[in-house]
DNA sequence: AATGAATGAGGATTCATTCAT
DNA sequence: CATGAATGAATCCTCATTCAT
């Protein structure tokens, strides 16, 4: 568990490394090869060294993600106090994340595309979990009259996907420029929340 | 060119045999070993015999699921005649899709997921091409006064992205009933495109 | 062992392209699928219907280049009566049959030296024949003092291969002229087998 | 670029092997399997690690043989002076290198047979270069006067196809001795190039 | 006489992982 | 701590051949 300062830079270089080749080549390619390859390491042995297995390294991928993700969303959606400013700062830090870490969250969503297809595994129970947090919160925003009548389980699923999709066609697709993709997928899901009249 | 009745119908059987891993065990399991093994094929040497190569039967994959989906949607949406009932209509056939093929438009995720990822590749230039032709209908309406304003490139980006997550979601959560997400989402769209009054 | 007429005219067909393929792409790439396309036929099951397997396919190869060679080059050798005359014939024919037939003696070569290797093998054998023959010819010749002193044996190997060489050479080279090359080589062994003054 | 010792030593065991393989039972059996087994390894995987594929091993193997030929060849040619004694120098120090080492020049000759093919390959390419070269080296001579008149070209070609021929047919036939026919060989040439009376 | 479908062995290569140093 | 060597299973694909029609 105690891990030497080393041992804690190594791994935290390993996954940088993992990162980038995910983002950028696709988790298909995102072999151990490639992924010393791109940390500059000479051989696939020092990944198996430090990571108990591919899983391993990929938990810490998604860890590191969301670690990182929460950074930067979280403030910032406490920096409002109603559930429709909330939600529109949500969706836009989300994307204009894509601006500081261009890779992480395509990299999130390439390897929950792939691990996330067992129900059991432990992705899919924490991806699970945090749409459910998210859910509550709705059914919250439901029940003050901030937001009209919906299937709030649906809602989140669809920003999901629709801020996944945005990131993806934006980071590849120089012509949709990030901010105001941000902007306006915000304001789009705000009407589609706001109560009625 | 011409094609013998065994031949077409052998190739027909491979590809809802690929259709079927895809979408239940994902695209990275995908291997030729897997794919005749649901096929009751005793050798992969059989689906080298039938086509040219990987590419060539996902390629095959992405026809045939753009065929049904195609089939089942576009009557759908032409039944329909302003612009707001019939992305209604798109929305709720798209989702309404997983009732009759419940595994086609996952396996059609997966595998652009995948390779998409070539910007060069011909699956992302047909997809593309869609979402632009999707893009014009979507100006039109606005033109019309159909739809308000906003980016209509992001609106068909989000839209793709919700009906994939929700598609995704509904299948594997039992908890989800298709026909009222599929009713739920459109809505959510529709709420969000209606022009300000 | 009785043909029939479309049998053989099939033979002979497939014969044919097999000494295409072989001359132009090489023998490791004369597979029959690559035969088979060069003879515009739909499958290999139809080689392997025409002849017991690959060995009597490329027999057949080999009999069919002797048999031609054999045409074109003994009657221009008869046609001289000394030994120098004979021998100087015998090498330009040799590498003027490849005026005619460009393909069969690039073809010959390409299989004796991938089955020649087995010392028991048929061809071996044959191709031993032919030389021993040749030898006793070349001694005779000695014998008479129209040629000098030198081993025999030695002499027609080297004319085989320096043959091959300038014909393989001068098929791909197309600097190299056939017409001086042949003179210019039946020269050389002329002047190395002259008896000395 | 840096290799390890074990590298190094492993590189060059499989690259014997593969020389021992190609020699004896030609290049179309030398697969990695079979090379595998004859290097006493336990796997082909073995062979892919330390090469990065079987171009690069081929590379290597007619590297090793040019290394030793030239180390072996070279300085036999230099103990002489005059353009006739070293062109028979070159000629039994080839033929005789089959003595020494018997199958590293074989080896060659197949990979050659096979690789050289494509005109605009490397192994195609240098070997052009060295021909050239020596095609040059024969010119000077002949302008020197201590050669006659002749196409140098076509001398060169003879040549290396003679030796060829003659060194397969010693190494497979043990009733012609070696260093005789390097001798004889040796005289039949010296007998073509040199000056008239 | 011919054909196309099927077979299974064997091709090179990549993979994650283990282990001795 | 780190490394490079080794492993063997798995990847897609091609091969010559067989067989039912």
């Amino acid at each position: 568990m105690a891990r030497t300062l080393t041992e804690t830079a190594r791994r935290a270089q390993i996954v940088q490394a993992a990162i980038e080749v995910i983002a950028v080549e696709g988790y298909a390619k995102a072999s151990f090869a490639r992924i010393a390859k791109q940390a500059g390491l000479s051989s696939t042995g020092m990944i198996s060294y430090h990571f108990a297995g591919k899983e391993d390294l990929l938990h810490e991928v998604v860890g590191e993600v969301l670690r990182v993700s929460g950074e930067y969303i979280v403030p910032r959606i406490e920096a409002h106090t109603g559930a429709r400013d909330r939600l529109r700062a949500f969706i836009v830090a989300n994307v204009e994340l894509a601006t500081v870490y261009p890779q992480h969250l395509l990299a999130l969503v390439e390897v929950l595309n792939v691990l996330g297809d067992d129900p059991q595994g432990q992705f899919a129970q924490s991806q699970r979990a945090v749409m459910e947090a998210q859910v509550q919160v709705v059914r919250a925003a439901q029940a003050a009259g901030e937001f009209g009548e919906f299937d709030a389980r649906v809602l989140v699923t669809a920003i999901r996907g629709a801020v996944d999709a945005v990131l993806t066609r934006a980071v590849k697709d120089p012509e949709l420029d990030l901010a105001t993709a941000a902007r306006e997928l915000a304001e789009l899901f705000d009407r589609a929340v706001r109560p009625a009249n």
